[in-house]
DNA sequence: ACTTAGTTGCAGGA
DNA sequence: TCCTGCAACTAAGT
């Protein structure tokens, strides 16, 4: 690997100090580089972008990375959020100054930035900074290559409340684990920034060529192409570096990427982005007491703000929604408010969770897997990741010898298993690339620790390509966090398939929407058909176990069996860095201890589940998941 | 060694 | 809409 070479970075207000003649500085002409920030409002780095003494010209620049649309499994859903978002930013690029608009570069960024830096002239380059691994290492790449061809990299923080790495530095390079630590981490660190003013005015730019054009986009990509599935046919994206020749630097479409119209209803862009914030603002009471425990999985409409996507996308900046909530709350408390949320249930717990996460992530080796994973728990879960001897993951990945998990894995993702709640759930994920938080939790849940014991690893990748708001550190920490293995620990507390969404909406209009061979049910079956009488099926239309699947497991005993397991698996304390983990000798001992009856000497955990279910039947006197009849008014 | 808190469990009861 | 018992986790504080 080649040496690092660190850009060092000079404050601009230091670079603009007037020189000894007190002269005009070198015209600079600046490369604006979006990658996490897709708005014009509340970004540190544009603003530092445009700050630049004595600008000459100045791109905002797109780079449309071939290798990123082989090697990400990155469902239709975000691919049309993100052409969306890039289509507005253009458009508000062009209502600002005629002549601009997002320079879309189709090629992978060492490629074309090296080639804009030339044909441009260009003197600095200026970008949002974004921790995450797989950033850094890219990052890092430019930077290099910029030091090389003599232009100035500028990145600044801004994707987060506080920057992820200073957070976890002033944490001893360790991850944040719990909320309480990260506040107690970042209150040292000085009050939240508030959003500066959006730019009045955009300069010109210059050059409008990349000169010779040749079609060497694709680069040298050799490998899997993991969008091939969704795929329509001849790709035309990246024939030209410039894009297509009638509209060059424009934004690719869906079809030039040669995938299919997306079929959800969430637009994107920084216009929508905002228009939500203002509508959330716009019910002060709603701010000031939202409390997202409390808010509804169930709900049609859906119970939250749904800015999760925009602020993926940073069509909109976390500090616009953060002094937006402080201001309405402050407003609402001068006439009388009360009932009043606090953190973490709030708006503010939810952002500063999310930044708990990035801190988490950049503190982390690994942090999107078990193996390697020094805050992962290790857990003998169906369907993990498979190392070879090397300690690189097999690929592609071998079909698992437990036929019974491959079966359940792939009925949850397709919304087949039998329980409505999460059949509709994964159903409305996979169409619309959003469900509520707690919808996350419920089918996590019962994919991990809840249900199936399949790895997490497995869940998180299919979130990675259906969730339009998907992001590295939030989508592996909370899917930890569900599973049990990092960040929470409660394994007994577990969703019920039926009792959950009941708790909510009793009359089952999530269902009703996304399977709707069940939407003639009763109420009173609508979580739980299979237990309908054959003639309440008949008038529903719909038979259960040829219609609609029987359920593909007992709830509960594999809920006794997997709350078991786990005790064993905390009994063996051990984390993904284990030298036991990346040697293979975790499983079988844990096998073993699962074989032995586990934590507690005189009774198996299967015993003890085998227990709970007994108690369980003489208190309801009948079969344990006819349990929730009990509860219904006749 | 003990207590307490931890965004988001369930069932049953007032 | 609250409470309790369930069987019981970790981390942080006393």
């Amino acid at each position: 690997m080649a040496p690092r070479r660190t850009v060092k970075q000079e404050h601009i207000k230091q670079e603009s100090k007037p020189s000894l003649m007190d002269s005009q500085p070198a015209p600079a002409r600046v490369i604006y580089w979006h990658r996490t920030d897709l708005r014009l409002t509340d970004s540190p780095a544009l603003t530092t972008a445009l700050s630049i003494p004595n600008i000459e010209s100045f791109w905002p620049v797109w780079c449309f990375d071939p290798e990123y649309v082989y090697r990400h499994r990155v469902g239709l859903n975000r691919w049309n959020f993100l052409l969306e978002s890039m289509e507005t930013i253009s458009g508000e690029y062009k209502r600002s100054n005629g002549d601009q608009k997002l320079w879309v570069l189709r090629g992978r960024p060492e490629l074309v930035l090296k080639r804009a830096w030339k044909e441009w002239g260009v003197t600095h380059i200026v970008w949002e900074k974004d921790s995450n691994a797989y950033s850094k290492v890219r990052d890092q790449r430019i930077k290099d290559l910029a030091q090389e061809c003599g232009v100035q990299v500028i990145d600044m923080p801004g994707r987060h409340l506080y920057d992820p790495d200073e957070v976890g530095k002033a944490n001893g390079g360790k991850p944040t684990m719990t909320l309480h630590q990260w506040q107690g981490i970042t209150k040292k660190m000085g009050p939240i920034a508030e959003p500066g003013q959006p730019p009045e005015r955009i300069p010109d730019p210059g050059s409008k060529s990349l000169g010779v054009d040749d079609g060497e986009a694709w680069g040298s990509y050799e490998g899997e192409d993991l969008n091939a599935h969704i795929r329509t046919g001849q790709d035309t994206c990246f024939e030209r570096l410039s894009g297509p020749l009638e509209d060059p630097f424009s934004v690719p479409t869906m079809a030039q990427l040669g995938f299919p119209p997306a079929t959800t209803t969430i637009r994107g862009g920084t216009i929508e982005a905002h228009l939500r914030l203002d509508l959330f603002l716009s019910n002060p009471t709603a701010v000031a007491t939202f409390s997202k425990p409390h808010s509804e999985p169930t709900s049609l409409e859906p119970s939250t703000t749904l800015l999760s996507p925009y602020i993926k996308f940073g069509c909109v900046g976390v500090r616009e929604i953060w002094w937006g909530c402080q201001r309405v709350i402050e407003a609402w408390r001068k006439k009388g408010g009360k009932g009043e949320t606090k953190e973490p249930e709030n708006m503010f717990g939810q952002l500063e969770f999310r930044d708990m996460y990035a801190c988490a992530e950049a503190c982390t080796p690994h942090f999107e897997r078990i193996r390697g994973n020094h805050v992962c728990r290790y857990i003998d879960w169906a369907l993990s990741n498979q190392y070879d001897s090397t300690g690189h993951e097999i690929s592609p990945r071998p079909r698992s010898d437990n036929e019974e998990a491959e079966e359940r894995f792939e009925a949850w993702r397709e919304g087949k298993t039998g329980f409505p709640w999460i059949d509709a759930c994964m159903r409305q994920l996979k169409s619309e690339g959003w469900i509520h938080h707690l919808a996350r939790h419920s089918v996590a849940c019962f994919l991990t620790r809840g249900q199936c014991y399949i790895s997490w690893e497995r869940g998180m990748e299919v979130f990675d390509e259906w969730l339009i708001d998907w992001d590295p550190a939030s989508n592996p920490g909370n899917w930890m966090w569900l599973s049990c293995s990092a960040f929470f620990s409660q394994y007994f507390r577990v969703y019920g398939l039926v009792s959950w969404p009941q708790r909510t909406d009793k009359t089952g209009a999530l269902v009703r929407k996304y399977c709707p061979e069940l939407k003639d049910f009763p109420d009173k079956y609508i979580y739980a058909p299979h237990l309908a009488p054959q003639a309440v099926q008949e008038k529903a239309n719909c038979i259960i176990g040829t219609d609609y699947p029987l359920p593909m497991l007992d709830e509960q005993a594999c809920k006794d069996l997997c709350i078991a397991r786990i005790k064993n698996a905390y009994t063996l304390a051990l984390h993904g860095d284990a030298p036991e983990v990346l040697d293979g000798s975790a499983e079988p001992r844990l096998k073993a201890l699962h074989e032995e009856g586990g934590a507690s000497k005189e009774k198996s955990g299967e015993e003890r589940g085998e227990e709970r279910r007994e108690k369980r039947r003489k208190r309801n006197g009948n079969e344990s998941l006819d349990g929730f009849f009990k509860k219904q008014k006749t």
